[in-house]
DNA sequence: GTTCTAACA
DNA sequence: TGTTAGCA
């Protein structure tokens, strides 16, 4: 079995990924409704997450602390970093080089935070 | 007991 | 986002 296999085994139940990424059900199922990751189901309907969805979850929530909204966060997904091969690393990014990553994707993100509604003033900043 | 969807005194 | 209702 290749780890690649291991890595997005649907195995873990809501209530364990709660703890390992320390955000609600609530959270994490409308994360989900954003299509920002997609958790296996059982028969039951009941959602199995892999150590991948995990991983993501955790990035995810790296994205909205550095202010960045659910739709900014899932055209980045759509773009690079979806792929199983990234050298991106957000942690290492300097504030210089989030801003001129969000310029890029902002070129061809029409509107892109007008979903955002509590960060504008966050996001300031990044457009002085 | 746990998770799910939908909805909001 | 929290929280609650009604199911499975």
């Amino acid at each position: 079995m290749t780890n690649r296999v291991r890595r997005t085994m649907p195995i873990l139940p809501i209530s364990i990924v709660m703890q390992l990424t320390d955000l609600t059900a609530r959270q994490i199922r409308y994360y989900e409704e954003q299509k920002l990751i997609s958790p296996a189901r059982t028969e039951g309907n009941k959602r199995m997450f892999s150590l991948n969805d995990v991983d993501a979850l955790l990035e995810i929530k790296d994205y909205l602390e550095q202010g960045l909204n659910v739709a900014g966060i899932r055209k980045l997904y759509e773009t690079k970093e979806m792929p199983l091969n990234d050298q991106a690393e957000p942690k290492t990014l300097s504030d210089a080089e989030l801003r001129s990553l969000l310029r890029e994707e902002m070129k061809h993100q029409a509107r892109p935070f007008s979903q955002a509604s509590q960060r504008h003033g966050d996001l300031s900043r990044f457009f002085k």
